[in-house]
RNA sequence: UGGGGAGUCGCCAAGCUGGUUAAGGCAACGGAUUUUGAUUCCGUCAUGCGUAGGUUCGAAUCCUACCUCCCCAGCCA
């Protein structure tokens, strides 16, 4: 008896961590409702229903499957179909299979298998034993496409490739059937035997399903499923030398599995008559057994100003462009990871743009504002100044050394403070002092007061300018009864608040500032993608960081105030040399205000 | 000129077995709080559902025609 799973909670609040609801979650819920998948047989491992007709009952509600091929690193792209897949399983305490989707042998190899895997369990996924290849399958498909041979429904087809494309035909016009297309059986099976058995070369004969050359959809018009590929495969080594193809697999593989609801995007549509086809013929040869899987299709991600396919994102690797697949500009999830962005914000990201079937580009500033989101909650707080500015409190004393205390989260007291040593001479940013102030402004200017963070209000009395006229030195007094935290600490009203280091204290380091690899909202429409990378979208720059962070580990991630998120991604020169990275800045609706003026 | 899909607020996205005021999120806007111009919190935000007809007491939901966009002619997945 197949266990009656809980129906998820139907809501769009997306605060309550539920995902939103979505065609694919409804047709789950109607199926459930109707026991559609009922009758399952499940033995621990992928095989045929004729091989398990005994096995005990799938107790397993859903499952679904997430199949990378392991030619490439996962992207965001990936993300969304992880959360999807995973994302169902956990939810209706069903399953979700990770499979490896590895029958071009030619693209193919373990560091991806590696690469793919250690991705997934980042995005915090976890398919416990259930991780497969299908060429663990390799055996089942060639003893099915005997099958098909011997019921007249595949046959060797000899022509060349080229002659193939030709025979089937165009979008308008009716393919023509090949002249092998009547091959006996006999014939059919004495050779794909011999090309299993290495007896030609690559090309020389394919497998065919026989279906229809007049087929309005070129899929049905006798689709190949085997190829002869003398390569090693990174599983089979040189076992096999002919490679099923996608079509044929991956239904198989989904039935071998019992996968309940195999989601895939919109390309493949069409294809979808044609998955339906070859199982419901398995089924017809006793082989398979209602229910077999269903196929439904999403609209892939598209994210504005990023380019997410695989060719693309190669070049860009090949080519120097970025360095290398974990290059923190780079949509990878390894990209994202050394960026900085938390695994839980590209979760939050896949829940924020839902599932459909209509075609969209998700501006990239939703991407960031779910970093933004997660970064919030989780990171301390530090100071850092990225482009210094000096400033001389002329009324404190020369030698004085005092500690402010600060707070490492301001809504969360637990995570207790940090002292930072404050002194005469101070660097504070740049952007905080102009000579004359923009309406609105209320940072430091001349006559102007401020409270620099966690310490005390001073006043600007004047400064020095360097030979082009740009202030280099900032004089101010400071109110000794003014320190945060004292009784008299908000005697004086001040609007400004902004954050310093004293020069003697401050940690020199090196922050890499990345910006959007492309200047075009959508790359993947242009030609050459090339004149359009953003020449600006990384820039290293020296900045000073408060000492409390010398105790900081690699991977470590903090907000510096009104700066934004950072994480540690180096440390070099005998532990001397910082190397930050910018995840996101913060929000800014000032500097929002003034460009927009 | 073939086949398969999609068109609901600036961006996503529910609803689509027809029935009072067309969910929700993001953005935007207004306001409150704030020792981060951050965060948080409140409030506002589609007489309209690609267009034009039709059916109906009643349509985003059904019918017809049209328009726009996406995918398909690998021995890739």
């Amino acid at each position: 008896m197949i266990k009656k799973k809980k129906i998820v909670i139907k809501s769009t609040s997306e605060d309550k961590n539920q995902p939103g609801i979505n065609f694919i979650r409804n047709i789950i819920d109607q199926d459930l409702n109707n026991n559609a998948f009922d009758g399952r047989k499940w033995s621990g491992r992928p095989k045929p229903f004729r091989d398990q007709c005994d096995a005990k009952p799938d107790t397993t509600s859903v499952r679904t499957r997430f199949p990378p091929e392991p030619n490439g690193y996962l992207h965001l792209g990936h993300a969304k179909s992880i959360c999807l897949n995973f994302g169902i399983a956990k939810d209706y305490d069903g399953a979700c299979h990770l499979r490896f989707d590895d029958t071009n042998p030619v693209t193919e190899n373990e560091e991806y298998v590696q690469a793919i895997k250690e991705s997934v369990k980042w995005l915090g996924f976890d398919w416990e034993e259930l991780m497969f290849f299908s060429s663990d399958y390799f055996e089942y498909l060639y003893d099915f496409a005997l099958e098909f041979i011997k019921k007249g429904d595949a046959y060797v087809d000899s022509l060349d490739s080229d002659e193939i494309r030709r025979c089937r035909g165009t979008l308008t016009e009716k393919g023509i059937d090949s002249p092998f297309r009547i091959r006996s059986v006999k014939e059919n099976l004495e050779i794909f035997e011999n090309m299993r058995l290495g007896k030609f070369k690559e090309g020389s004969h394919v497998l065919r399903l026989k279906i229809d050359m007049e087929a309005p959809n070129l899929n049905l018009r006798d689709p190949v499923i085997y190829r002869i590929l003398h390569k090693t495969h990174h599983k089979t080594g040189r076992r096999w030398c002919i490679y099923p193809m996608y079509d044929y697999t991956h239904c198989i593989s989904d039935a071998l599995e019992n996968i309940t609801h195999s989601l895939c995007t919109l390309e493949f549509e069409d294809h979808r008559v044609l998955y339906d086809w070859i199982l419901n013929k398995l089924m017809k040869y006793g082989i398979l057994k209602a229910p077999v899987p269903r196929q439904y299709e999403f609209s892939r991600l598209n994210l504005s100003h990023v380019v997410l396919s695989k060719r693309k994102l190669i070049q860009l690797v090949e080519e120097g462009h970025v360095d290398g697949w974990d290059d923190p500009r780079m949509p990878t999830l390894v990209g994202a990871k050394r960026r900085g962005y938390p695994s839980s914000g590209i979760k939050k990201f896949c829940d924020r743009i839902g599932i459909s079937k209509s075609d969209s580009i998700i501006d990239y500033t939703i991407f960031e504002d779910c970093a933004r989101e997660e970064l919030n909650d989780s990171c301390q707080r530090r100071f850092a100044i990225l482009d210094p500015l000096k400033l001389v409190i002329e009324n404190y004393p020369n030698n004085s050394i005092e500690h402010c205390i600060a707070g490492n989260h301001p809504k969360l007291p637990q995570l207790g403070t940090r002292e930072i040593p404050f002194t005469k001479e101070i660097w504070i940013e740049k952007s905080d002092f102009v000579i004359t102030p923009p309406k609105g402004f209320f940072r430091l200017y001349p006559g102007n007061k401020v409270r620099l963070r966690f310490g005390y209000v001073i006043e600007c009395l004047g400064y020095d300018v360097d030979e082009v006229g740009k202030p280099n030195t900032i004089y101010c007094r400071y109110f000794s009864e003014s320190k945060s935290g004292s009784l008299k600490s908000n005697y004086h009203k001040v609007k400004g608040n902004i954050h310093w280091l004293s020069m003697q204290h401050a940690i020199p380091c090196t922050i890499n500032l990345f910006d959007r690899l492309f200047l075009s909202a959508d790359p993947s429409k242009i030609e050459n993608l090339l004149e359009h990378l953003n020449p600006h979208s990384k820039k290293t720059t020296k900045a000073f960081i408060e000492p409390s962070l010398k105790s900081a580990q690699i991977g470590d991630q903090f907000q510096f105030e009104r700066h934004g998120y950072f994480i540690l991604d180096a440390i070099n020169d005998n532990k001397n040399s910082f190397v930050f990275n910018r995840t996101v800045t913060l929000r800014d609706t000032w500097a929002k205000d003034r460009k927009r003026k």
